[in-house]
DNA sequence: TCGGCAAGTCAGCAGTTGTTTACAAGTTTC
DNA sequence: GAAACTTGTAAACAACTGCTGACTTGCCGA
């Protein structure tokens, strides 16, 4: 659980194939150890001095390359937006829903980091960081919710966003259960334990029956 | 959203029937207002002092009526769980178990503060209260399994009650989306608006369709 | 009425927080 | 090889944290 990350190059490296003094690398080692920080312990519950440790890196540097504790908390802000952007696919399809999900809240999904979606959950006061928390979530919701047959302008517009935020809640929920709790069975519940489930779930929540 | 319940007098009450001097309501002002704070906020992003700012209150009384912050987060956490023990019966049944649900999540249950949910999510690193914590919500998911048809020791009791905790992540999802960002129209919705969803999410995941 | 005690106040403590500054050490460029 | 720049270090800052001890003030029973 100590400073990972090779750090190797072609210049100035050292015998264990590290250079010594790598700005973006230093710049990496500080947002994954933040990153993994922040979502365990939320913003508040986090200093400075902890991140650093973690990274193996001094304290100092968080304000030379993130200006303050609130320019990283951005910053792991937007690599986990832009990694779990990619984990769910846009236009994925409501027969797929499922599994994508048990996938992603497994931590079995391509480079799936189920911890990251708590950082979504985890608010610093800062207003920017916010809006992009909330974008975020949105979007989520509104992919879940197009999934279901939902278009910008749909009459039935509004049921349908509801219940796919229903669904996007379940999902931080369960996120959140697993890493709060060690609620049992749910907590180590793998993703085919979790596909059953949520299959029903969707088609209870989303499958369109009739007009209804 | 000051200091309210100014308790001024000049003989043993005043106009609100208030003492001045009252250690168990100067202590229960405490609690509310922690409360509060521990659930907006959480355990490390409320202060001793925001705390007795809000009960308007002096702060050094909250070490003389709960010996420290973690002691007044755990009478916080026992308050909460004694108050929503109450909020959804024990033997509630399947039948009732939606609208029990969007009632407490809207906030418009019997007594019902839905934000007091999010103190079970919230730790404070302190073990005991952890401990009370994990029970609560153990306590909570048995309550929508055995109105699944979960007994102990049920063949099939491990399944059941995973779909159990599913839907128990469903509610503390919700609140937590609610709070937490603005997402609407889940936000915004009444419990008239979250039964038809709970409903068809309550069906598909915990009513049994034969042996499967 | 008044003494004793409970309730509340105040100032300050020791430690932690985020951040800055001055400096040392490495890297690149000429 | 030396200047110019980048990267990393160490110490300290002011503000804030939870908590404590000595104190004042109000209340009740005798």
């Amino acid at each position: 659980m100590a400073t990972s990350s090779p750090r190797t190059s072609t210049t100035g490296e050292n015998p264990a194939g590290q250079r010594r003094r790598d700005a973006a690398g230093t710049r990496q080692l500080l947002l994954d150890a933040a990153r993994r920080r922040f979502a365990a312990h939320g913003y508040t519950g986090t200093t400075v001095r902890d991140i650093a440790d973690e990274a193996g890196v001094n304290v100092a540097l968080i304000s030379r390359y993130f200006t303050s504790k609130e320019g990283l908390f951005e910053a792991c802000l937007v690599g986990a937006v832009d990694e779990l952007s990619h984990a769910v696919a846009p236009d994925v399809t409501l027969d797929r829903l499922p599994h994508a999900i048990a996938a992603q809240l497994a931590g079995t999904g391509l480079g799936s980091r189920p911890d990251q979606f708590l950082l979504l959950l985890r608010s610093s006061g800062d207003e920017r960081a916010d809006q992009i928390r909330r974008n975020t979530v949105r979007s989520f919701a509104e992919r879940l919710a197009t999934a279901a047959g939902w278009r910008p302008g749909h009459p039935d517009g509004d049921r349908i966003m509801l219940r796919a935020q229903v669904a996007l809640a379940t999902g931080f929920g369960i996120v959140l259960l697993r890493s709060s709790t060690g609620l049992e069975p749910l907590s180590s519940a793998g993703p085919q334990d979790l596909l059953a489930p949520m299959q029903d779930l969707i088609d209870g929540l989303l499958r369109e029956r009739g007009a209804r």
